[in-house]
DNA sequence: GAAATACATGTTAGCGGAAACACGAGGTAG
DNA sequence: CTACCTCGTGTTTCCGCTAACATGTATTTC
């Protein structure tokens, strides 16, 4: 930067308003700086900046698991948002599912200099509710309120109740429901919605069979379901085991859906695709990762309003996508 | 950290020596400093550190998009090797498939603190051959040696080679291509690939179907291709086109594997689930976002050896995994 | 036309750490 | 017993930038 200064003749403070916007220098001198920036290759050393401010201009973004189809699609939201309004975004993924590990993160992610954390909160943890540090703005991607912190998601509740309405629409005298693994949030939320609606809708409510989100647990689960004949729908806590579910039914003999009726959650973009074709619940991620990266810019940019904003929490509802996989019993 | 001296009765100095692993500290002293940072909720701040010594301790991931499925398990690798070794990752995604563009997301990655760069190159560019600031250590995720950087990825040549070799050795006479989008170095390469071998067998090259990796451009793709009768092997360029063929070539009532083989590839967790279960070409990616991980610290960390390894590319082989959408032709 | 005002720029002083060097106290060698 | 290390620790200085204040020069105001 000094050398910028010499070049062009101005002092280094000049230097440092130019980069940093407009804030009242003549155009003439303006000029002068940025040509002595460009002859000289000049780049601002972002750690001195952010020595001298406090401020990173990065996000942070705390996870599980990148590979699950819902984290991704939230963290490509996320880094497009963040990128548009000039911040860029950390990631780190956290191994065990316990709070202690996720504080450790976030920890290490401010330490590494965020402004700001997203947390993608996907996990049962060993601790009911998770506390983390507070001197850093931070946002929950979740499907539950209830934190101390903003939280957006979807409503995972709306989505499975709208899946076993849709069945039990059709006729089917209840639902049998795939669950996700037991240390997953979405997967206890879908699990409990579908009881609850099955109750609520007098019904009987048949035991779930748990998987791990895999198609092979999906395929298993299916194996053991069927093995009883009076199965006539099945609801799927994710779309992967939905694809188990529709393969076991295949081998066994039951055709999809004049023998069995089954959804799916996510609506992967091979849904449509499947034999038969899949219904599912479809959600938009997208704009969940969109609303977290805004709500935590506006906290980082406006520590003031961050007060009135801790109780916010949206979410969006997922909706239900009819395909081919469902239709009336058998003896409907 | 000035606290922390003063607390624990000892320099900045020494509890930076603390901080930093052991130097030459006595363990006593060692005691009341980490004692002193217990106490006083210590956590240094990187950008002083980094401003101080001119590292960062994170790493930088470019690419086009973070959706792709070979793109995220390339990225999960490389998230939990950098976070294994100290480093966190720091993601951009570019817009536009032109050099400008990578540059400048080069750029602002190294401007915004990284000690290196791993850039996925799925997409062909506007130029031949990237150039890229040569500031910072940097490696290339692609299937391309040549680059002027150290280059890891996995032998498209030798995948889809497999892929038609299978097929041909079925019988096939010829094998139908549907293939990723013109602008897609793999899916370039990957039809490269299958031609040539066509040719080098001696078969009939049929023009290929060009799709965009969507299970929808797969079944369209499908139904252009199933017009013919003589179409008995079809290799898509990857698993989610292939789903659209799958489901394309039920509709036309063609049964597969004993009308119509398959081939896909990347081996989607759902493909073996799939009606039928899809014979296709499994890469490693995690190797290759693990290598490339490693080379990038190795040039951070000793850039003496950067010279001698700027030569460096290594190509994992992919590994045809053969399931029930391939049989013989039907009159073989 | 003198004083008040606005505005463009320069000066000073850190931000929080880490190299580089300085220093004193023990240990070693001859 | 002295000269010389070695080792633990403290001092100094600087990393590159920006906030806050200081300065000086046009411009306005009556």
């Amino acid at each position: 930067m000094a050398d910028v200064a010499k070049l062009a003749g101005v002092s280094g403070q000049t230097v440092s308003r130019v980069v940093n916007g407009n804030d009242r220098v003549t155009a003439a001198t303006r000029l002068k700086v940025e040509s002595a920036m460009r002859q000289l290759g000049y780049r601002a050393n972002i750690a001195a900046r952010a020595l001298a401010t406090g401020r990173f201009g990065t996000i942070g973004v705390v996870m599980f698991n990148l590979n699950a189809v819902l984290n991704v699609r939230i963290v490509e939201a996320v880094v497009s948002q963040a990128q548009a309004h000039g911040y860029s975004v950390s990631v780190a993924v956290v191994d065990a599912p316990t709070e202690k590990d996720v504080r450790a993160a976030v920890r290490g992610l401010t330490d590494r200099a965020v402004d700001g954390v997203i947390v993608i909160e996907a996990r049962v943890l060993d601790t009911p509710h998770l506390r983390l540090p507070e001197e850093v703005p931070l946002v929950i991607a979740d499907s539950r309120a209830g934190y101390k912190h903003p939280t957006f998601g979807m409503d995972e509740a709306v989505g499975a109740r709208a899946a076993v309405d849709h069945l039990l629409g059709l006729g089917h005298a209840t639902v049998h429901h795939v669950a996700g693994p037991a240390g997953s949030n979405p997967a206890q939320r879908r699990r409990a919605a579908w009881q609850r609606q099955l109750k609520r809708s007098g019904r009987a409510v048949p035991p779930p069979v748990v998987g791990d989100w895999s198609p092979r647990s999906g395929y298993e689960a299916a194996h053991r379901l069927l093995t009883s004949d009076d199965v006539s729908a099945v609801f799927a806590a994710n779309d992967q085991m939905a694809v188990g579910v529709l393969r076991a039914a295949e081998e066994l003999g039951r055709r999809v859906p004049h023998d069995l009726s089954v959804v799916g959650f996510d609506d992967l973009d091979v849904a449509p695709f499947l034999s038969p074709p899949l219904t599912t619940v479809r959600q938009d991620l997208e704009t969940v990762g969109r609303r977290c990266v805004n709500h935590l810019i506006a906290q980082i940019e406006e520590p003031s309003k961050a007060a009135t904003s801790q109780a916010t929490s949206r979410f969006v509802r997922p909706e239900l996508i009819v395909r081919a996989s469902t239709a009336p019993p058998r003896h409907a």
